[in-house]
RNA sequence: GGAGAGGUGGCCGAGUGGUCGAAGGCGCAGCACUGGAAAUGCUGUAUAGGGGCAACUCUAUCGAGGGUUCGAAUCCCUCCCUCUCCGCCA
């Protein structure tokens, strides 16, 4: 699901702090030596998502880092070679207090001061730099379409006809048919947690289990290795796919712990590779899981307040690539076709839609967005996005691959395969019948056990 | 929550102040041997950043951060993480 726009520092009722983390250990988030060498290419590129930025400032610092660098490595080289003088001339039979080895000693102490004195300059300065950079959204690829907002995505293809009402029938919005057949309880849900929680029960708590199954074993015989992972994950983790510093009041954090509840499998399937170098052979890596997602949703009050569309804890089967940087692209193709498969399997229209620059979330460098036939809406609704990160999120997750001389970033992917609360409400509106009940598509039957959702009456 | 042990290269594992980026082994790559292979032998095999067309070279990195010292994997302090046992739980 891409980003949604969220008004800056626009606080919720249940304020989140202000996260004020920038641990010096976190990676650079763009290539530092593009940074140096062509600032305008970033500047150019951050320009088609609509960022006028000027990187003159952020250039100059980088600039100054790695002439700070030079000096201090040279004095710090210097600072070595009168340590081991000392050593040998110890071992040559100095006196250890004599005055030619004092003499040395002071040597030492002064360049150590100087050492750290520029180390000070030096780290200030990294700070500073990465703190910019981390804010800074993935550029655009090559081949995303220029446009300033929502309005100017492209439509790819259609797949599927439409349902539209038959002369004098009225097509209900998946939450009325949701709450006809008592699949979905949100009243008391508000009970238990707030508003936008929803308990499925009965059949639709059986519907919601037969698709993250039936999902998941689609995925499985297309070669994805089925991860369940933690659904806690930690400040690095959101870090790496890209989450944090910019989206914290997106995300539930818990109080006393460096934890946060995940927004997106993406997250915890990034970190489950962070800081590694993974063989070039074993490329590419592909996984589908199941999650809960969780979403604060500041910032879109008073939108899809019904239903099952818009909820801060929803279910969500994930794709997720790694692969070798020359094969992206076609594993991006691929992975939309994975997740076109299972809305095709499901017998439910579709269209892919390519997202314009300006409308590319923040980790992503393209993006195809599956949208889905809501007859009762009248309306195609997201129910997947992916994305190509390129290499923006194994940057800040330090992935990387074994290659011929040395190593090199991998490339990371990920959509959804699908969001499954929202493939629900698809079913119930596409298949809705005149009698009151839901007919399922012939591939959920033996997930489900029946071939339709009837009224309990 | 209580008690203890430990964090070293892709992996195992040595190393308690001075050419230690780090012995040895495994793994991997190349070469030799072979009809081919196994076994064997030899050689090479970390990452990041800076400089150089390159050969190469400088710096940093032994969980993280600080300190002592001319010099720290090694000594001191703080933090993090992992493991084992007990308790509690699913």
């Amino acid at each position: 699901m891409h980003m949604e726009r969220i008004p800056p520092a626009r606080a919720g009722p249940a304020e989140v702090q202000p996260l004020g983390c920038a641990p010096a250990d976190l990676p650079a988030v763009l290539d530092q030596r593009l940074l140096r060498d062509d600032p305008e290419r970033i500047s150019r590129q951050l320009a088609r998502r609509g960022l006028e930025l000027d990187l003159t400032g952020l250039q100059q610092i980088a600039l100054q880092e790695r002439d700070l660098e030079e000096q201090r490595s040279t004095l710090q080289a210097e600072g070595n070679r009168v340590g081991k003088e000392v050593g040998q001339r110890i071992r040559a039979g100095a006196s250890p207090n004599g005055p030619e080895v004092q003499e040395l000693r002071e040597q030492g102490n002064r360049l150590k001061q100087q050492v750290a004195g520029l180390e000070e300059e030096e780290k200030a300065l990294e700070v500073r730099l990465r703190e910019q950079l981390l804010a800074l959204p993935n550029l655009p690829s090559e081949q995303t379409p220029d446009g300033a907002s929502e309005a100017d995505n492209v439509e790819r293809k259609r797949w599927g006809e439409p349902r539209r009402p038959a002369p004098g029938e009225t097509l209900q919005e998946h939450w009325q048919i949701a709450e006809r057949l008592a699949l979905v309880e949100t009243e008391r849900s508000v009970r238990i947690a707030q508003s936008r929680f929803v308990t499925l029960q009965g059949a639709g708590a059986r519907l919601e289990r037969a698709l993250i199954s039936f999902m998941l074993d689609r995925h499985a015989k297309r070669g994805y290795t089925e991860l369940l992972p933690p659904i806690l994950v930690n400040t690095a983790s959101l870090t790496g796919s890209g989450q944090l510093p910019k989206f914290a009041e997106e995300s539930f954090r818990c109080a006393e712990d460096d934890l946060w509840l995940t927004p997106t499998a993406e997250v915890p399937i990034t970190s489950f590779h962070r800081d590694e170098v993974i063989p070039s052979d074993q490329l590419p890596l592909r996984y589908a899981a199941y999650t809960p997602c969780f979403r604060r949703e500041a910032g879109s009050y008073g939108r899809d307040t019904r239903g099952l569309i818009r909820l801060h804890q929803f279910n969500k089967v994930e794709l997720y690539w790694f692969t070798r940087p020359e094969e992206s692209e076609a594993a991006h193709e691929q992975l939309t076709r994975d997740a076109e498969a299972i809305l095709e399997a499901l017998e439910l229209p579709y269209r892919r839609l390519e997202l314009c620059s300006g409308d590319l979330g923040f980790s992503a460098a393209r993006t195809y967005d599956l949208e889905v036939w809501l007859a009762g809406a009248g309306a195609y609704r997201e129910i997947s996005s992916c994305s190509t990160c390129g290499d923006f999120q194994a940057r800040r997750a330090n992935i990387r691959l074994k290659a011929e001389k040395g190593t090199r970033l991998v490339h990371t992917l990920n959509g959804s395969g699908l969001a499954v609360g929202r493939t629900m409400a698809a079913l119930l509106e596409n298949g809705q019948q005149a009698d009151g009940s839901v007919q399922l598509p012939a591939a959920l039957v033996p997930y489900v056990g029946s071939d339709r959702l009837q009224p309990t009456a």
